[in-house]
DNA sequence: TTGAGTTTGTGAATATGATCACAAGTTCAA
DNA sequence: TTGAACTTGTGATCATATTCACAAACTCAA
């Protein structure tokens, strides 16, 4: 449990682990070094800030001499806590849902989708990539009974509603991955992340109407 | 074209809109008005923020009776730039850019998705929800003649270094909505948007294990 | 073993963003 | 027509994040 760290240092954690994990599987030598000046290449992001937001975690570093690959990755590792196997659920296996169920990276950060959850009978019960799919119905249920401690939300808006209702009253979980286009309403022991895609498109409309000709 | 407006500005936009038309939706009255406060409770962002964000695009409220909904809500496209059509093309037409294809909100922000790329031949020609998928040879062609502004970028990792090189060398696109899990160098005057899932499950990863037991 | 050359880690300074708090404009009931 | 009740829009203030800049610690070549 550490003390305040900055919301964007958070967000930049997944970005530094996913160039170290090209750099370790680029490089021969398990003690290869590189620079937080080597990062700020790669990503963007200025070499000051890179070493500011791990100096929250502790010091990974040699001065003089840079950080070694492999263990800050394993360092990274540990803060974000991939070590430990994570069980999730998608709800709605529509267009989205069943993307996430097929991406084959997810493994690669130990989480385990153990289940999908439809209203539509031509989608339950045919597993998706060994996945199986359950009617909603069984959702609340088969969250307690799993224990599960985030589900990733993939369904209509006007099924969300209902849905998050039944989540929040009736289970414990403590996340929500969020790819409707609405804000969900929950209580403050839940966490919400929202994926809105088209928040994104809407993004890039006011960045090329204001940037250029 | 505006001064400095902030990031996080920008990224609430597309709620303020979402919100909106939600609400013009369900409102019989095109005469309606609601008030920052009113918002605030519907997207957990401050009535302060609320307002101080649209004050750098202009008045749009009343005071003592707040917004009217319906050219609150014409103003944000207006800003957001939603009133002119906008064409884009999938590269990569896999689970993710399928899913993107068939995603019908797209077209209430005038988004038309005019054709995907791919190299795989059992998706080449096989229209998806009309659009036409095409060689993955023929996207730089294409970009030029259409006239291109952005691109949604959704292949492998190890396909995107040649087609971004080929983008940025050989096109005159000003935006790439990236999809892919790894952060694309490109000149500035290129704007990259990253969704980056797997960062968003990485970080409910953090909360979990540093908010509660 | 030395010392010039690196690069980290971090306080201090700066910049940016959020919140506060209230004047100013508007509404509407009497 | 008046004035109490609202709610906006925005400077001033406060909080958070980034950048700067440098001491400290290490490297490595000679
Ligand atoms: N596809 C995209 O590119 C995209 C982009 C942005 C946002 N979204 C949002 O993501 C969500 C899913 O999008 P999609 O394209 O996958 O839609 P989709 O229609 O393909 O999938 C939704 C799935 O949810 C199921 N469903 C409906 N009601 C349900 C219920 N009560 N319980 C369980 N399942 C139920 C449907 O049977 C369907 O399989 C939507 O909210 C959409 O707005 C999608
Ligand atoms: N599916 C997810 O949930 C998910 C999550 C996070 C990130 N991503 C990323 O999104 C990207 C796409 O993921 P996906 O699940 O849709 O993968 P996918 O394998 O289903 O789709 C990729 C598509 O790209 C095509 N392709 C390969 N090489 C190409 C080339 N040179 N030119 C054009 N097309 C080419 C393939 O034929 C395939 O159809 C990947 O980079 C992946 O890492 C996916």
């Amino acid at each position: 449990m550490y003390k305040k760290i900055p919301k964007n240092t958070i967000h930049r954690l997944p970005l530094y682990l996913s160039v170290l994990e090209q750099l370790a599987e680029e490089s021969q030598n398990q003690e290869e070094f590189f620079h937080s000046v080597d990062l700020e290449k790669l990503l963007n992001i200025k070499n000051s800030v890179i070493r500011k937001d791990l100096s929250y975690f502790g010091e990974f570093g040699v001065k003089g001499k840079g950080y070694n690959i492999v263990s800050l990755k394993t360092a990274l590792k540990e803060i974000l806590d991939i070590n430990v196997i994570k069980k999730t659920v998608i709800i709605g296996c529509g267009n989205i849902g069943t993307a996430i169920i097929k991406y084959p990276y997810f493994t690669k950060i130990n989480l385990e989708i153990v289940a999908g959850f439809d209203v539509d009978p031509k989608i339950i019960k045919q597993k998706i990539n060994q996945t199986p799919v359950y009617h909603i119905d069984r959702l609340v249920d088969f969250l307690n009974k799993e224990k599960i401690q985030f589900v990733i939300l993939a369904v209509p808006v006007h099924a969300s509603k209902f849905i998050l209702q039944d989540l929040i009253t009736k289970t414990d979980i403590h996340g929500i991955i969020n790819f409707t286009p609405i804000s969900l309403k929950v209580p403050k022991h839940i966490k919400v992340i929202n994926s809105y895609i088209s928040a994104k498109i809407l993004e890039m409309y006011f960045y090329l109407k204001n940037t250029n000709a």
